[in-house]
DNA sequence: TGACTTTAGTTTGATAACAAAGTATAATTT
DNA sequence: AAATTATACTTTGTTATCAAACTAAAGTCA
């Protein structure tokens, strides 16, 4: 078997291994019990002040609708989210970030994120990170 | 946020949206309820036709051994593999293919995992698949 | 040899994730 | 306007997954 055709096992490598330094550095940050998606679900209100949606969540982060209900559940349950009734479709759910939850912004991003980054990046100059993050959208875009 | 930051949510997807693929075709091509992880142990079986045993098998698809544990009892009650106590350590288990598990070979290599490949390689040359590669395990060997 | 430690595997309990079915509301069609 | 269809979300049931505790068999060491 050629070597490139282990492309697939490789990603998954790397995405799990992504995954457990973020679960670490979530737990170690106080923010125990969250996992990827989670962080994934803040990322994105971080930047939607008024609040999403959970359409809008699960398209974002690329999970099923049921699957971030759940999700959601769990945010509320430790008083980072709460929901609010949309005014104008009685149908929808606006998911927005509590004071506690914004308080987690800067551990987040400046903090996980960062570190996860520079291991993913050890090393890369960048040319290589500009390669390599091309050639995986043409990979994205080709499913 | 700069693009290449986004690095990680692409491997995420790409991974995700491999694992949809597998999953459909393993559906179709007779092999249902099995998902990647089956295929893992499988193709791992292939090249080890005098079996493994549940640590290796653990080591080389990268999941726990008591994920393992779960996996083959699924996969011997399916009839695709066996186990056999080894005779020199009696705590090691040998996983080994039966006749049925290897009948999948051709269906696992020749067609699902081509197919996996051919789409995620949509139009990459040679070159562009030799670079990606080589980055992205410069990536997984930063973690 | 007998007590400790390590190793191989399973069991148990918890959870993220999905799919399918269910509920409620909104939009559309006739 | 009533019936139908579509949309937003939750609930239910199933499963892959992990971690921690457990069992049993080697290995070590004193």
């Amino acid at each position: 078997m050629k070597n490139t055709n282990k492309i697939i096992s490789i990603v998954a490598k790397i995405h799990s291994k992504a995954n457990q330094l973020i679960i670490k550095e979530l737990k170690d940050n106080n923010l125990k019990g969250l996992v990827p998606s989670h962080g994934d679900i803040l990322i994105k209100l971080y930047d939607n002040v008024n609040g999403l949606n959970m359409k809008e969540i699960s398209v974002s982060i690329n999970k099923d609708k049921s699957t971030v209900t759940s999700l959601v559940n769990k945010l509320e349950k430790l008083e980072l989210v709460k929901r609010v009734k949309s005014a104008i479709d009685s149908r929808s759910t606006l998911i927005k970030l509590t004071t506690k939850g914004l308080d987690t912004k800067h551990i987040v991003l400046n903090v996980i994120s960062k570190k996860l980054l520079t291991q993913a990046y050890l090393n890369f100059n960048n040319h290589e990170k500009e390669t390599l993050f091309k050639l995986l959208e043409k990979m994205q875009q080709n499913f």
